[in-house]
DNA sequence: CAAATTTTTCAAAGCGCTTTGAAAATAGAT
DNA sequence: ATCTATTTTCAAAGCGCTTTGAAAAATTTG
């Protein structure tokens, strides 16, 4: 059922209905009725594509997810920004066309994404330090939001974004003043602009408490489970080692956890951990006390905002560049507690061995 | 830059300019060079959305996703999957779509996706038990491919799925061959129809081995690290508790360890667990003796080879539905061992307690 | 009741592409 | 050189919609 075949049904002309249904005022309202009844019931809708070309407009959205070299690492992130996107997509008429590509083709797919008229906007995930693809969307001249920002970056632009420094200097003052020294960052991959930040934050609080800092204690990679076990079986059983750490996921603080547990030390007693939270629906624990003290930020609600400023965007080309910091909260769980200087060490030699 | 005006700027009818670029024979290879080199040159590239109104091809897959009541669960599943799917998606000039929505605005998604013409295929996530999606999607008339399958329907449809049950079934002889007859199982929610087959193959192997299956080990819900830890916590006490667990997915057998752990028992050795992979890259784990020891299937690999099938469907419409049945792979790590019959009721009273 | 307004509806053009059917150019055969 | 067969190119129609500018109908006014 098309426009043409609809109109000869109901002895209105093509424009009529199309306005009726568009919602245009120079009908009235007993033909909009009668038009949208006779829609319904012969489950008409307009041909997306057809509708596209002739406004020009593709009513559809970008969102191009990278992965670097050897796996395809589609982080668990993307999922829950898109369903929040998705919602403002919905409620707006908006498509979400999802592309995922090799790094290296990125620059490519834009330029592609704006020459076949297949979107009117981009959402650019998980932006490196010093960015490039900044620049290529500019160039290319598609409106985009960047979820993150790029530090080194001269352009202006529009992102949201998490306070990720402000955040990381909060949760490692916390374990500061809870007494702790030996703090380890078990960070994300510090080529990605979020994890740089976060290690600033981190470091900030040091500074401003004059705690000295140990490059030894801070690590750097992809945020996975065994990673955050790896490198806390590596720092527990140091010499003078950690009494707590802030980390970059939760999935890492399981491996924190288990690494802990391995070792024989108790979560929240003898070692502290505190984490990033996206609270990620998937992972989300509803107990009364939480797992782990964490610093929270709902990713889906970042989606939806982010959702909510490109579409603004689109429709206010004129408008300047818009920003979007969010804060995140900090709630406390049962992973962290006073520094009791119990280390590995020390235990070991209380059991005499 | 348009047809019109790159065929202006060459001065090539439109007729030949899209035929060259089309690949069609009735164009010498000279012009089709020149063509070519011009396309390049003045970065052209058909608008998307006029080339489907001429072709009547939407040129797009929709992959729908619904979540239903309290959370926007978007399973990391998904993702891999469509991971998979976009590599052939973009291998033939197809985009994806992505639509969330809730469970109960799903059909009406379909029947829009398919009447607005914006999709030429949908892949089904998630199928649940006697899923009245298929019958919805069959009656509206777009090709679609199912990721799992629907045990109750009657219907003719093609699908992609893991043997959930002969995984399940030989995941839990391997346990019972180790010696262990107190499995527990710690189920997705069984309202899933991929979960309903699993339980049905861990109870094959009971009646196989004339073990006696016990209901109150069997467990039933979404699957979260929490719920995990929760279900191990109840049943590791139990006078006669579990000897071993059956999980279904990696997060959920994270939590099983972090019970197993926290109430003093060894995993892979009082304790073992085999779980269910999908190999989800973001969760891998590269160890030389990897963790648990697992049933192992590729959701990337699925995803992809989805995508591949609805692409053949889409072409080839007289085609009968088309099946895919993929083995897991059992693969051995640290999470197993032969039943020591080490309770915690056990150990408790050699502790004297 | 006719003229002037206002409201409602419409025919036709155009969005950028593919594709049909025809024409022009080239090659091959006589 | 002429005629036929083949290759190459093209003009024009059509995909299903929106939107402009004009016409028809309804309403208000003198």
């Amino acid at each position: 059922m098309n426009l043409k075949q609809l109109s000869k049904k109901i002895g209105l002309s093509q424009t009529t209905i199309s306005r009726a249904l568009g919602g245009y005022p120079e009908v009235s309202e007993a033909t909009r009725k009668k038009v949208q009844l006779a829609a319904e019931q012969n489950n008409y809708r307009p041909n997306t594509r057809a509708k596209s070309l002739a406004t020009g407009r593709a009513m559809a959205i970008g969102h191009v997810i990278s992965f670097n070299s050897k796996k395809e690492v589609v982080n668990p992130i993307f999922s829950e920004f898109m369903s929040g996107a998705s919602e403002t997509y919905a409620n707006n008429g908006y498509e979400l066309i999802l592309t995922i590509a090799h790094e290296e083709d990125e620059s490519k797919i834009y330029s592609e994404l704006k020459s076949k008229r297949s979107v009117d906007g981009i959402i650019v995930h998980g932006p490196r330090k010093g960015d490039s693809r900044l620049e290529q969307l500019q160039d290319v001249g598609l409106p985009f939001v960047v979820h993150g920002r790029v530090s080194g970056s001269e352009l202006e632009y529009s992102w949201i974004d998490v306070d990720n420094q402000q955040s990381f200097k909060r949760a490692t003052k916390f374990l500061i003043e809870l007494g702790h020294e030996r703090i380890a960052l078990i960070n994300g991959d510090e080529t990605m602009d979020f994890a740089s930040r976060r290690r600033a934050g981190y470091l900030h609080a040091f500074a401003e408490h004059g705690v000295p800092e140990d490059l030894s204690l801070m690590r750097s990679a992809d945020l996975t489970e065994v990673y955050g076990y790896r490198s806390a079986m590596e720092l527990l059983p140091l010499p003078n080692p950690p009494t707590a750490f802030v980390v970059s996921s939760y999935i890492v603080a399981i491996g924190v956890r288990r690494a802990i547990h391995e070792v024989g030390l108790k979560l929240g007693e003898d070692v502290s951990v505190i984490t990033h939270d996206d609270e990620l629906s998937y992972f989300s624990d509803n107990d009364d006390i939480p797992q782990f003290t964490a610093t929270r930020s709902s990713v889906w609600l970042a989606g939806r905002r982010a959702a909510e400023m490109l579409l603004d965007i689109i429709q206010n080309p004129e408008k300047p560049p818009q920003t979007k910091l969010l804060k995140t909260k900090l709630t406390v769980g049962a992973s962290t507690g006073p520094n009791r200087n119990v280390t590995l060490a020390a235990k070991r030699r209380a059991a005499g061995e």
